[in-house]
This record gives C-alpha cells, sequence and structure tokens, in this order.
DNA sequence: ACTTGACTTTCACCATTTGTTCACCTTAAA
DNA sequence: TTTAAGGTGAACAAATGGTGAAAGTCAAGT
C-alpha cells in the first residue's frame, strides 16, 4: 500500500467507517462537516489524493456517491507482526517488528496487524496454540465477534458480548470462565479478520 | 539484500517501527529528533541510502511520508483453488479455476494447491467448515500428518498413520470412526501444509 | 424542454510542512 | 591518500492542507 500522510488518513477512515455503515459514500458536503473543514475544496483535494494514491476509486466521474474502497492491491499485503497474546499477557511482548505478508482478502478496513496466539483459551473456535491472527484495529465490535481486547491493561482474544452496560468476554474453551467487566475497563483493540497456521514445522 | 551499516539500522528500525505503529511514514524532522540528529540532512542521507540498498522505497519522487518497507519476504505466490472435500465426497473439480493467494511460507514441495474443507470430520483439530486448506500434493505422508486422500474414489480429509500394511484414516472428532484400508486402496493426494481461515462473512 | 436540488469539480490564492540540494567538515578504513 | 560513511547548517523547491466562490453534472419533477 502507498503511503498516506494523517489528514489523510482520517478521511479515509471517516469514508470507510460511513461507507460500511450506511452502504454508500458521504456526501462532501457531510465529510466536511463531520471533519470540520470550511471548504468543500479541502475534502475534494483529500479524496483525490486518496484515489491517486489508489485507496478510493469512483467507478464514473462526477457520480454521486459513488466512492468505493479499493481491494487492498491485488494479491497480499504486509501488514505488521507485532507480537503474541495468550489471556493475561499484555500484547506488547514482542520488540522485534516484522511483517508479515496476507493474502488480500483476510483484510479488514485497511489498518491491520497480526498476533500470534498463545494457550488454549480460543480452541473450541478452532484457534490453537501458534496460529496467527489478522486483527483489523477497530474499538468497537458486534455480538459474537472475536475480538482482541485490553481488559486493565492485560490483553486477550476473546469472544465478544454486550450485556446492557457490561461487556462478557468469552473464552472458546469450556474449561476456563468468561470475563465480565465494565464497559470502562475493556478497551477493543480490533476484530480478528484471518486466521492462518502453518504445519510445516508442527508435528501432531 | 546487501549490508547495513549500525547507523543505518538505526534509522531503519526508527521508520519501521513509526510506519507500524501510526500506518504511514514519519517526516525528516520527526526522524531527526528521534535519533537525536543535529541536521536534516543527515536523516535525507540515511534514508536514501536504505533506498539504494532496497530496505526503503518511495513510490514517488518528493512525495510526503510515502516511504514504504520493502517487503523482505517478497513472498507470495498464487496457486489453484480447487474445489471442496467433505468426507465421503469426491473432489469438487470446480469449473470455474479460480486461484488464491496465499503466503510463500505456507507452500510446501512447490506442487500446492487448496481445498475448502465441508464438515467438521477434523473439528478437533481446528479444522473447521469452511476453511482453507493449503495442500502440497505428494503421494507418501508420515505418521500424524494431515492428508487429503482418496479412498476407493472418495476424498476426504484425514490425519494419516500406517499400521502395518494397512492405512488408517484417522478423523480428529469423536463423533467420527476411523477408516481402516489396504494400502492399496488409499491414495495419498497430498498433506495438509498449511490453513486460511476468514472471518469476514461468517457470524458466529 | 425547463427547472431544481443535490452533488461534484475547478479556479484562484495562501500558509505550512516537508523533502532536496549545496557547500563544507570529521573520522575510519582500504 | 583516496573513498565512503556520518554529520552540520542554510537555502530552496515542491507537495500538502486549507479557504471561498463559482461553475458544471446529473437525475428527477413539473
Amino acid at each position: 500500500m502507498t503511503g498516506i500522510t494523517p489528514a489523510q488518513q482520517k478521511v479515509f477512515s471517516f469514508v470507510r467507517e460511513y461507507i460500511n455503515r450506511h452502504g454508500y459514500s458521504p456526501s462532501y458536503e457531510e465529510v466536511r462537516r463531520s471533519l470540520g473543514f470550511k471548504s468543500l475544496n479541502s475534502v475534494y483535494k483529500h479524496l483525490k489524493q486518496l484515489e491517486r494514491r489508489g485507496y478510493l476509486k469512483s467507478p464514473w466521474d462526477n457520480g454521486k456517491r459513488v466512492l468505493e474502497i479499493v481491494s487492498l492491491a491485488a494479491g497480499s499485503a504486509a501488514i505488521p507482526f507485532l507480537g503474541e497474546v495468550a489471556a493475561g499477557t499484555p500484547i506488547e511482548a514482542v520488540e522485534t517488528s516484522e511483517s508479515i505478508e496476507v493474502p488480500e482478502n483476510f483484510l479488514g478496513n485497511g489498518n491491520n496487524f497480526a498476533l500470534r496466539v498463545r494457550g488454549d483459551s480460543m480452541i473450541d473456535d478452532g484457534i490453537r496454540d501458534g496460529d496467527i491472527l489478522i486483527i483489523t484495529r477497530q474499538p468497537q465490535a458486534e455480538n459474537g465477534q472475536t475480538v482482541v481486547a485490553l481488559v486493565r491493561g492485560e490483553a486477550t482474544v476473546k469472544k465478544f458480548y454486550l450485556r446492557g452496560s457490561e461487556i462478557e468476554l468469552k473464552p472458546a474453551n469450556s474449561q476456563m470462565k468468561p470475563i465480565f467487566a465494565d464497559a470502562a475497563e475493556v478497551e477493543i483493540v480490533g476484530v480478528v479478520m484471518g486466521l492462518l497456521r502453518s504445519y510445516r514445522t508442527q508435528k501432531h
């Protein structure tokens, strides 16, 4: 993926979210208002730039609300490999941030990273020790999605359920108990979009 | 990839980290401040050097914040997507010969293909309905490896064990019984090297 | 066909940020 | 001693980020 500046990233995320939520792109005016620009031209120029850099495209000229998120580069893309998650261990375990090549259709919204799973807390969902998770960074999740969350500073992979004002983080392992926590204590880091497993070195 | 000096290493790591964390490259000024240079030119020269040596690239001249890490693994390849396997069904030679992009380190001997799994016969090994298996075509397997095999014309995914002159094909599902067959009746198609799962469309 | 409303695109112009280059200096290795 | 890596500092050029107004497009509706 080509470079992007902070300002462009802001516009891009907004458009991306908007399309996800509504199914069609926002009008320039909506972007302007939401992001606090005073001129439509600012919006226009950012969108043009994003188009030039390959993040967006508009299928026909002058089309209304027809922006599309470009499926990230045919083939695959490299995303940062941030380390490991295991129940009860902070993510920031691995300093040596490498990157890993993943197929395009495993990527989510454009801000992705990978983590290796430690432990068996999700084994009933077929997520095993050593598997690599592809995660899209986003601060909210839908019920039932598998998420990476920080609970009081500790990172885990669990299934997410909103129960009234509480959040349940549910392991997929009959041996383990779910975590219940106040919404304020839980920070959703991202949602699991894909899983890679290599049998290369393993011997079952 | 050519060698790299300690100073260059330092700059490179910083840029890599920054991009991983922010999603966009740092400005020269940020690099200068963070690494304690007094002149921007020091930064410039290091970055140019890294570009020349193939560690970084900037897609267009004079572009702002557009540095990219050159992917070290350079690696993925397209392999044919052959269809589906489910216990008791021949491999559906999918007409629509598609292909799927997979990371290089998931490939085996050079003759690979992909299959989508149907059914739960391997669920205890974390192989679930809908998962995509990367398979290396080879006619023999080692005990305990997960294989795609043809038994009397029917294709299955099972774990392979040689028991004297017989072959045991063992599902990873306590509900299912292993298949015992004479070695002559079993044709090993290939060995499972990798697994890809996408949570994109699934709703748990 | 003409008008309207909802949008997108362009023009002209300005401030700021950021990348590039020039000239010149130091130190360690071949 | 010539060469390459590391550095300093200042000047320059280009891309980005923004403002405001005007002009252009397109799909309805009358």
